[in-house]
DNA sequence: TGTCCTGTGTGCCGTGATTTACAGTCACTA
DNA sequence: TAGTGACTGTAAATCACGGCACACAGGACA
């Protein structure tokens, strides 16, 4: 596993503490959807109790070791939670978008996490307090219910690839992520389907739990077999529902596209 | 898969209606982590809305074409919850004992389920409509917060399946799972860690992702090296530390052995 | 413009796992 | 108590995949 460079610890950025900064903070947190319902005066209240932190590419974070007593909003950029096995592979867990929130399981008393999480590229997050987040749940059923479809969501989405991976080949593991990213990243060109999302044949061997010279040949299988195009660094989906169908899947209805951090419904992570 | 014999639909019973049958389902309901705050009325309307139904070893609780309108509560029994690969595989994704709920994914609107819930013995659930589910979670935070709790549950463990799965040998698995199955069914003898559920090969393989073979060697190779001894359909863990250590896990702290449906903690489903 | 570094393409070989086939064993019940 | 079906053990053939080695391409940066 030499080519997996080592997270840098180092690259935490403490966060800006001007007036602009502050009103980020607020704008986030109201836009997020479980909050959404909160009154202005709940959310300054929260604003408050939140930290916003950014960090660099590759920094990292939490670690498995950190305490974890707060939930991450993410506010900008995008974010690999993963977990390093005992031979130093990094198996990738979910990968994070703006508006999305992680760490919940802090939410858990007994809840310890065991994984990283990384910034894919510039990044920045908003840490809520878990005690803030349990009163509003104890407090407003709203917010309760909320919690409980992400975490809903996000139970279906980890059965899906659990299925995925049992009894299936690497080659079938593959398409389905494809078909996912798709679903989550994909944009409609001239081409085919263009997947929106930038990942190197490590990162997508981490999520389907292979090797990079496997994923490197078997992409090359679906481009000669003409399902794929690559295009420096770029994958377009030719064939997106003949792929869909080999792996038992429904073909995706593709995403809009939307600005970084628009309203969005309660959206689970994808992968 | 000439060895997996077709589920029997055919098997359902219908719930009797006696009296005894319905101070039961008060009882279950009552007995019931998340219900257990709720007014002797409340308990009794939701007993009202609810129905009981019993199924012999094999009947089929539910199918992924059934509309999945309501929770299931197992009263008594164990049911098996496992997903149809398109070779005729089947995926178990968890297995449910005396207590435990399931189903809960259709408290989320779009929540189709696409799995099968088979009886392992003969068993008794009983049927909470969702929408009194929902109704309670909407007024009550502690119920919307005992469903989250659940399912945040549920995800620690299919999230820790999920990382068993990436890049381990089969090997790994299956001691990963016998570790697993120590902590909810292990009972200390004299001769080690008895497991106190009896599961065939091939059901530890469809747990695994592997086959019936491959865990009949594996088991044997572990029963040479003394980790294990294998006694007529009773697996006994010799070495249950060494086994935890060699796959990276904390050694399990054994379950005291509680009556059937005895008040507990909000539990999660093994595996 | 050269150097470095990350990511990609490709072949070979060892091995772990599935497949196939068959034999033996256990448990239930007719 | 014999018979039947489900479960378990074993072994050979085959295959998919991981590990290794190396070559090459493109971008970043001096």
């Amino acid at each position: 596993m030499v080519s997996q460079p080592e997270p840098r610890i180092c690259a935490i950025t403490e966060s800006l503490t001007e007036q602009n900064e502050m009103d980020q903070k607020y704008w986030y947190l109201k836009n997020c959807d479980l909050f959404s319902r909160l009154s202005a005066s709940q959310i300054s209240h929260l604003e408050s109790r939140s930290v916003s932190k950014t960090f660099d590419r590759g920094g990292v974070i939490y670690l498995p070791s950190d305490r974890n007593d707060s939930v991450a909003l993410l506010a900008r950029g995008r974010v690999r939670l993963y977990h390093l096995t005992n031979e130093g592979k990094q198996a990738i867990l979910a990968i994070m978008d703006p508006g999305e929130m992680f760490g919940e399981l802090s939410l858990m008393e007994d809840g310890s996490r065991d994984e990283f999480a990384e910034a894919m590229e510039k990044t920045t997050v908003i840490l809520v307090p878990r005690e803030e987040v349990q009163s509003l749940m104890a407090e407003y059923p709203d917010v309760a219910l909320g919690v409980t479809r992400l975490m809903g969501f996000r139970r279906q989405r980890i059965e899906r690839r659990l299925k995925s991976l049992l009894f299936k080949s690497n080659r079938e593991r593959l398409v389905h992520l494809l078909v996912e990213l798709s679903a989550k990243y994909g944009q409609q060109t001239e081409d085919g389907v263009q997947i929106g999302i930038k990942l190197s044949h490590q990162e997508l061997a981490n999520i389907i739990g292979s090797t990079r010279e496997t994923v490197t040949v078997l992409l090359g299988e679906l481009q000669t077999e003409g399902s794929l195009l690559i295009r420096r660094r770029q994958l377009i989906i030719k064939q997106l529902s003949r792929l869909a169908d080999s792996v038992d899947m429904a073909a995706p209805t593709l995403p809009v596209p939307a600005a970084p951090f628009a309203p969005r419904r309660l959206s689970s992570s994808l992968i």
